[in-house]
DNA sequence: ATAAAAAACTAATAAGTGTTAGTTTTGGAA
DNA sequence: TTCCAAAACTAACACTTATTAGTTTTTTAT
């Protein structure tokens, strides 16, 4: 009889997501099975019930707890004093670290989000949607200000956000690139379509 | 007893195909049934298998479609005698006129890729390594000539195929912004990363 | 009209799904 | 050591899965 094994003084319940969101990110939600996740972790697949609900409950702990990472940060840099160029300069640098050191429950977030059950779906979407506006409505502040090239930015944040999430690729590579070049590349080639 | 109905002289395996990659797109590879494919044909499923052999042939159909389309005009593009510059720019356009015109297989093409079986799914992956290794080394060549802003290519190839391929979820939201817009703000602020 | 081929059908299979019920084992506190 | 709760187990359920076999219907060509 196996058993899991908490780490770090987090819960059996964190270990249990932890191993869920891995297996989701590789093989997709709908293709990893309860018994997948369990056998991962060297025990049957009805024991992981004595700490998670349901299979849909792991991706809903996944997918909020991302978007609410997002949101705190973006209310932090809103309140500070930055330029508007350095406040979107330090978003994207925020989310390619989630990218970096997260990148399973963020690509989770990113991609597999549509499997969630109503009506946590349309919330998730509702919370995505508000995201995104709120950072189009800071970038054409910015342009207003004329401190920002003139650009739509819906399509600008579209970019962006777009750009970030590909690290996910990187992820899966022999990752010939280390990570200060792949960040400082980055953000200069999304901040430069920006600059006037 | 209803029936496939081919459109504008194609055959009824490309309906079947069709009609999965919109389900595919929506649902996701492993969250569509054969019997759902099969009821939005108004068919029973093992109907479908007098067009198809395998659901995962579909799979593959679909993928290497895609990236067949995707080798080919970056061979136009090579052949061509502009500058690196517009030949980047070229092939960017292309690749949002897919996304545009073609999302569903595109879509399909960038993210369920993994559900090919082998021997596809190493192939598959070769041919995009493959592929971005050609653009990062076009990108190079720009470089070197001195007609493009020094950066590391392979994460600007990285960078502005994510970016191009987030218009999915432009497709997916309510479009208020026109077809022409999204590509004329994209275009720009992707090269202007990479202009000196 | 007839024969052949294409494409639909029904029925069934074996395997896999998330999850529940009920039971046994484990580990820590008294 | 005894007791209790946490957490593991086995067995099972009710469905769904892709796919095959065998048959009937529909379409096409002669």
């Amino acid at each position: 009889m196996a058993k899991i094994v908490p780490v770090d003084n987090g819960s059996k319940r964190d270990v249990v997501i932890k191993s869920a969101a891995a297996m989701f990110r590789d093989k997709g939600f709908a293709a990893t099975s309860m018994r997948d996740i369990a056998e991962q972790l060297g025990v049957e697949a009805p024991s992981l019930y004595n700490h998670i609900t349901s299979k849909k409950e792991i991706l809903g702990e996944i997918c909020f707890g991302v978007a609410k990472m997002f949101i705190a940060n973006l209310k932090e840099v809103e309140s500070s004093s930055s330029s508007v160029l350095n406040k979107i300069e330090s978003i994207i640098r925020f989310h390619i670290s989630m990218m970096v050191e997260e990148y399973k429950s963020v690509y989770i977030s990113d991609h597999e989000w549509k499997h969630l059950p109503e009506p946590y779906l349309i919330d998730f979407k509702n919370q995505r949607r508000n995201y995104r506006s709120k950072l189009a409505a800071l970038l054409q502040k910015g342009i207003d200000k004329g401190e920002v090239n003139p650009v739509n930015p819906h399509v600008a944040v579209l970019t962006i956000l777009s750009a970030i999430g590909g690290i996910d690729n990187w992820q899966r590579s022999s990752k010939k690139i280390d990570r200060k070049t792949l960040e400082e590349n980055m953000v200069k080639l999304l901040i430069d379509g920006l600059k006037k």
